[in-house]
DNA sequence: CAAGTTTTGAGGTGCGCACCTCAAAATTCG
DNA sequence: CGAATTTTGAGGTGCGCACCTCAAAACTTG
């Protein structure tokens, strides 16, 4: 039979007060006693029940994603996985919760991380870009004992906040070098599309990419990555251009999680023409594009395990767990026509 | 204030034992009864506590892993990941056991599968190759109530049990699309090995790698399959006849998960001539040849993901719940140098 | 309608732990 | 040394549910 706390009580000869007491971290316990308890803990191997201590606790869970609310197709399936999530857990006496807002104003971000009470809620999960602003309202979360994590997101990472996500400039890298083989040793240059490159995502993305070309493809040119700014037209016009300008351009890498603009603009002015296509994250448009073979590979990172991992981790520190690393690290999926998985 | 028993009872207008015939699916009571309840749950969101419940039931639950006993390195990071689940899973009342048996005799497997306690077991997650005496066996055991995982084995599926795993003819098909992009259009031929083509998952591989090659890249040709029966003397001699009967070789494949064997004798007569190779699964092995470039692209499957699926699996059934099929679908993962992650 | 059968209710116990109170014992300090 | 303070023990309550017993009520059936 499994030892309960009466057991290691009678172990560690003290009362069931003050095994409890040391449990617990509650004040007013000698360092002998504490001694002689954490000994016996050791010696009996007790475990605490931690369904007993649900219970007893009675406490229930408050987390909150706090994402963009202009969605491409990536935030969308994002969204999906967090209320699969939400009905999951709702059994488990933990409520998980939405917010939407406006990323393009750092203050109003920093804003609304401020006024967050601190008092009913126990993790955030924060998908924002980069920004001083951000980065301090975080911080001052945290320090009222909020847990917080750093999601999927192109923040610098905080020393006492979690991340959730993948390797950017890896990332990049994979794609660099899937790239690079795909072409098969022609020589040419390779467009380079983002929504934008002020995100430290974009940034990380395309050194990695660059990194590798350079290193390991030096017959295939990175041209000057292009910003759509998320503007159909715009997109269309520089994407144009630029082909026409490069007809040598053998391969097209589009950084962010949206590429369903940039990618209908190439295929309109390229026609048939055999490019290397690479992009990031599985969405429903991705998905299709590499079924028709219009996109090669996509690099991507599972949003349901970043969504349960995000959980798993702010609800481990809720309980002054250690998250077990091994299971948190998101990986850098390379997805083809030939491994992509449905259900 | 979420909903108990109690207030579930008031709702439907019948007694707490009732509800708990009901909830509990206990016999004697009526259709009329059973729907007020079932009602009554909907109308006020009543989710039962999984802590309370399982504080109540206080059952333990026993699960096993029946694996072979002869070990590459791919089951040595199995065992691991067993192990660290087992120790993960202590305190809640799970009990993880790790069996190896010899796989060389299917009735010997069978057998022991026949041996099981089934009262004092609630699953088994068995990895053996596929034959009708272990079929039979597993089918037996889950009509004595143990729920069983066929696990990344190349048997053939069962109804009643689940599978753990990935789809290994598409893991096939990803390699030959790996191989194919990669030697750049190079014509040639493709040296296949693996231990045995006995096993179910072996030539599904095969065929999944074929089906590509020949569809995309006919260029290629992929030689008949060598097997080495894991006998290393072997193994170098047919990989150098083979290699020197076919000087145009530009790629290796190899189906197994053991790949340390073969690789070396590639390795040992070919010098460093350019080939494109291809291995299963990630291992100290053959991470370190990715880092070092001698091996190309590695097709994985997550041993600690396998495990925890695995596991997830059991527990639910063993709840008489549905597992949450997204979660447990094993990806067909692509590593390559760049986005092997470390931790 | 009586005797049997099925269905429902009332009530209790215990799972392992957190959290609380109050008193007794041990220690510290002036 | 006595008084103030800290440490320890004893004991109780409740978390939400499973599981049990016994009796009462509601249906069947001949």
């Amino acid at each position: 039979m499994r030892p309960t706390t009466k057991d290691l009580a009678e172990a560690a000869g003290v009362s069931l007060a003050t095994v409890d007491r040391v449990l617990n971290e509650r004040p007013n316990v000698s360092n002998k006693v504490t001694l002689k308890v954490t000994e016996a803990i050791e010696r009996i191997g007790f475990v605490r029940n931690p369904a007993a201590v649900a219970l007893a606790r009675n406490k229930t869970y408050r987390f909150r994603f706090v994402l963009p609310t202009s969605g491409d197709q990536y935030l969308a399936e994002l969204i999906a996985r967090v209320s699969e999530a939400r009905e999951a857990l709702r059994a488990d006496a933990t409520e998980v919760e939405i917010a939407q807002i406006a990323m393009s104003d750092p203050h109003q971000i920093a804003k609304y991380l401020t006024g967050i009470d601190h008092d009913a809620m126990d993790g955030v999960a924060v998908m924002a870009p980069e920004s001083p602003q951000v980065r301090d309202a975080l911080l001052r979360l945290v320090e009222r004992g909020v847990k917080a994590v750093q999601f999927l997101s192109g923040q610098e990472r905080l020393e006492n906040a979690d991340y959730v996500g993948v390797d950017n400039f890896a990332a990049g890298a994979t794609a660099g070098k899937i790239v690079g083989s795909f072409t098969g040793g022609r020589p040419g240059k390779i467009m380079i599309v983002a929504e934008t490159m002020m995100a430290l995502d974009s940034i990380q993305r395309r050194l990695g990419f660059d990194s590798i070309i350079n290193a390991r493809f030096p017959h295939l040119e990175s041209l000057p990555s292009l910003e759509t700014y998320g503007d159909e037209k715009r997109a269309d016009l520089i994407i144009q251009r630029t082909l026409q300008h490069n007809p040598d351009t053998v391969a097209v890498y589009v950084l962010s999680s949206e590429a369903r603009v940039p990618l209908t603009a190439v295929w309109n002015t390229q026609g048939a023409r055999a490019l290397t296509v690479v992009a990031h994250e599985r969405t429903p448009f991705s998905e299709q594009a590499l079924m028709d073979e219009r996109i090669d590979a996509v690099i991507a990172q599972d949003p349901g395990h970043a969504v349960r991992s995000a959980l798993r981790i702010m609800r481990a520190r809720s309980d002054h767990r250690e998250p077990l690393a091994s299971q948190e690290r998101i990986r850098i999926e390379v997805l083809l026509k030939e491994n992509l998985q449905f259900e």
